[in-house]
This record gives structure tokens, sequence and C-alpha cells, in this order.
DNA sequence: ATTTTAGTTCTTTTTGTTGCGAACTAAAAA
DNA sequence: TTTTTAGTTCGCAACAAAAAGAACTAAAAT
């Protein structure tokens, strides 16, 4: 492949990525300037690279570097005699991201539970089906727990 | 418990559903909809009845019942010599929950193998972060197979 | 002391979303 | 045949979110 055409569809894949950021709560700017760090060779970027090389403003770059800082999916650095900082992609660990979905299956096991709890009837045929969810995501949780035991003891 | 106050604490926890199904996705009626079905104790709602509870259009209900139903997230039903159409919610089992989970899981895995064949030096430390990654999620969709196939033998 | 650099913060503009109402349709009832 | 019922569709107004721009700050360079 051609050094340009990889170039290019770096760039394409920042855009998919972007895509995908924005699905876990990133918005648009700030989903792809993580994805310009992840996939890019160049492994530091200026804030002015940065705003020059996705067509921004100031204040956009800004605002979406203090978020990535403040989710810990970049970090900063400084070089003695140099006032710019370098911004960095950090690798999140599998655990994060596994402790990540149990936190949202946790908080769907409390609301099924809560719904049951409500319920007038509680052998109703909805609270049948609530019941069979909430058991269902319980045994998920458990094996998620399990996973990440084992995953401690991998690493 | 009294029965008012039962009633009071559903209604609240139909605003919680609803907050909780907007980060999947759905907008706010729509969300909110989908928790009344699941957590009243009437198993059957009329249009009406719906528009009547949520103080809603007949317009936003009809839109948030379509979506809701070719998302699988609620079906209706009629009656001989009645027009109405009866919407009640339908459980969703875990195993479409999980596949949901891996589905996220194997698109991330994709970019991140991606991002590796597009990188110029494999062996930065970019390079390696994003290879750390690949081989957790490698790791977790593994398991989550197994799962699967263990949930699948349960049941 | 003034200018430049490297950004931040505040305000405005642009863009997108949400839900309503009015007008519509198709079937059933009167 | 006209009216009522049970919805659907479309356009719009109100609102919310995102990004831009302008004004600002603090440190360094000239």
């Amino acid at each position: 492949m051609e050094e340009s055409e990889r170039i290019q569809k770096q760039k394409e894949l920042i855009e998919r990525i972007g895509r995908n950021n924005e699905r876990d709560g990133f918005q648009p700017v700030t989903a792809r300037i993580l994805g310009l760090l992840m996939v890019m060779d160049k492994e530091e970027y200026t804030f002015d690279e940065i705003v020059d090389e996705m067509q921004i403003s100031k204040s956009s770059a800004s605002n979406a570097l203090k978020i990535l800082e403040l989710r810990g999916a970049i970090e900063y650095l400084t070089y003695p005699g140099d006032r710019k900082r370098y911004f960095r992609f950090v690798s999140g660990d599998i655990n994060e991201m596994i402790d990540e979905v149990e936190k949202r299956m946790l908080q769907k096991l409390d609301i099924m539970n809560r719904i049951i709890e409500l319920k007038k009837n509680p052998n109703s045929k909805n609270a049948k089906f609530i019941k069979n969810i909430a058991e269902g995501i319980k045994f998920f949780i458990e094996h998620i727990d399990k996973l990440k035991a084992e995953c401690k003891s991998k690493h």
C-alpha cells in the first residue's frame, strides 16, 4: 500500500472511530480527536497541531481536550524549555471496560428488582417476564465477576 | 405500603427507567412509555390510555409506539369486534442483551485491528497500547461466547 | 515594557432534536 | 351517506447541544 493511501485510510478510520466514540457519550469533535490520537503514527500532538489537523476552533479543542483528560482517555506532557503541551492517547485497560459493562448491568438489575417490589400481583405475566430478565442479568453479572478475577490473576 | 403510595412510587420508577432507556438511544417520550408498560400493574394499554397517562400528543404516542414495536420492545394485540390496539411490554431475553454487548465489543475489536494494520511502525508505544487493548477485548469476547453456550444449555 | 505564545473562558451562532397541532386516512358505526 | 373512531403523517415552533469567535490571561520572549 502506498504511503498516501495508508494515510487516507487512517483519516477514514478516525471518522469511524469518531462515530463509535459518540455512542460512548463523547461529543463529535471530542470523539474524533480521540480517534486522531489513536490511529495516527505521530504519537504526540500539540494543541495547535490538533486545531490544524481537525480544522476546529481553539475553544472546541480546549474543551474537548479537557474532557478527554478528565475521563482519563488522554494525557499530556511537557518538555523543558517548551511551553507547549504534548497530548497523547492513554490505554485504558480491559478491566475498566468490563467494569463499565458491569455497572450498567447492575443498574438494570436494580430497576428490575424495583419493578417487582412494586407489583401488586407478583405472579402476573408481566411480573414473571421481569423476574426472568432479572434472573438472566444476575447470571450474567456473576460470570462477569468470575471473569474479572480470572483477568486479574492472568496479569 | 398504601396503595396510593405504591402507585406514586411506580410513577417515579417510570421516570428513572426513562432516563436509563435514554442511554440506550431511546428519545424521552419513547423511553418513558416503555417504562410505563414495564412497571404498571395494568398489562395492556390502549393508544388513548397511553396518551392520557403520559400527557402527550397523539403524534408523539404514534411515533414512540412505532419505534418501540420495530425494536421489538413491545407488541400489540387486537380483540375481535374492537378496533383498538392493546400494547404490552415484551421481554427480551438475556441472550439478546449479551449479544448486544458482544456486538459492541466486536466493533471495538475490529477498530483496534484496523488501527494496527494501518500503523507505519507496529512496534511503537502507541501500537503496543492498541495491541494490548485488542488482546483484552479478544479475551472478553471469548468468555462471552462460553457464557452464551452455558446459558443456552441451562434453558 | 511590549509583544508573542499558548491556551482558557464567555458569549454568540449554528445546528440538531423533540414534541405538538393540524390535516389527513381508512375502517366502522350511525 | 355522514359521522365517529383510531390512529398516521407532515410541518413547525421551542428548546437543547455543539462549535465558533472574541475577549481575556499568564508566562515567556524580544
